[in-house]
DNA sequence: CCTTTTATCGGACGCTCGTACGGTATCATC
DNA sequence: GATGATACCGTACGAGCGTCCGATAAAAGG
């Protein structure tokens, strides 16, 4: 008794994956059970499970899907915009609404996945160790580009930098969800303009949770030194 | 066929919750099982579980073991230094140390703990928020006495700085158990450092990680804007 | 020395988990 | 319209989980 039609096995996946990665926001990617998640999905827990053969297999294919998310709801909106600086500051603010909004009820789904499997060897660390690497990549790539625009201070260390906006991001993501409270956002939003020496900039429609920043001030490009070896 | 002294119950309890923070720094508080653990410490599963009388109160134990253990590799090695910036600079490194060290073989437990289950609302939750207030409350407090004693910027916002500082440690944290490499401390000691206006600071034997730091770089206080309201 | 307390053990329970396999109704195709 | 493929279901299994309880033996106390 299929309901829909055939070959129609990728969009049923789709709709499994998509509640899952809802779930394993919350419960993490092991807290994850099929039957449960067959239960959300209105299927039977046999059905899922051979929609993914294994529990792993899922998990891996929940990974996916949660970076899918990601991309259409932080990096998408700012895709078109200038490489560089103007895109690096949109996109703090992409990602601190994606943590506000709550696309993900328990928080960044990446974050958690991170911190989850950081130190349990297995395929589903390999891809998470991967997709990071290439979210820093991006960062830094346009970190890259705001310094060879002028906007940012030539010595700055890009690699670094795009750590440090990752960390507030995640430490933004789950500030957020143990307190409940919006000031953690504004509080990350301020960190990413100050580490992008940025931290006066004219608002610009970002994390509403910023209170009362001020409506004219000026962008001004800040000094920042990169770590010298043997200078 | 008690094997200690009576009234030992505590000091068995001790033994059991320090393998259980090691264990659930890999796999989560959630991820301890009675059993497993009680293999660890060759006890009987119903030993184990008669000594915390459920899960929960076992996880609440395990919690409380693992921020002593924090106070006590990570504090206590700078709790007689001079208040503010000093004690902030070392702060930092005895924290990247303990990350480095592995002292817990799964990465910070706080971290850990912290995403796990910050969307997670009941009794740990609570206990984990209070516990990174009290933290974050610390830091916060070594930083006013910074500012105070004119070694940061007199605007820099302590609690900004305080949110910057526990952001990096824990990305360093999940960046090293991820990549298993240690310029990610490097990395974090470097951004620490330029969140404190200290990154040219002279090299005071923090993490080995950090290669080739100028022996003779003069310290310097960087400038460091705070959030304005309405100026 | 006998009794009470205490710390640990052995065994069992009900439940949920991932996994497996055969059945069944619908769809695509000739 | 018979046939084969497809997508889902029903049921069952073995393992592992947290939890409970009665037994047991060492320790403590008189």
């Amino acid at each position: 008794m299929p309901r829909r039609s055939a070959a129609a096995v990728a969009q049923t996946r789709a709709v499994v994956t998509e509640a899952a990665t809802q779930r394993a926001s919350v419960e993490g990617l092991e807290g994850l059970t099929i039957g449960g998640l067959a239960d959300e999905v209105e299927m039977r827990k046999s059905s899922v499970f051979s929609l993914f053969g294994s529990k792993e297999d899922l998990q891996l294919a929940t990974l996916g899907a949660g970076v899918e998310s990601f991309r259409r709801e932080v990096w998408s909106p700012v895709a078109d915009l200038e490489p560089g600086l103007p895109r690096l500051l949109a996109l703090c603010d992409t990602w601190l609404d994606y943590h506000r909004r709550e696309v993900m009820p328990g928080g960044c789904f990446l974050t958690t996945a991170t911190v989850e499997f950081d130190a349990r060897p297995g395929p589903l660390r390999d891809a998470i160790a991967e997709t990071m690497k290439r979210w820093l990549a991006v960062l830094e790539r346009e970190a890259t580009a705001a310094i060879e625009a002028g906007d940012l201070q030539p010595d700055t260390n890009a690699a670094d930098l795009a750590f440090e906006l990752n960390a507030l991001a995640a430490a933004a993501s789950y500030g957020f969800q143990l307190w409940r409270d919006p000031e953690v956002l504004a509080q990350a939003r301020r960190s990413m303009r100050r580490a992008l020496g940025a931290d006066m900039n004219p608002g610009d429609g970002g994390t509403d949770a910023d209170p009362g920043r001020p409506p004219g001030a000026r962008h001004r490009v800040r000094r920042r030194r990169d770590h010298r070896r043997g200078v």
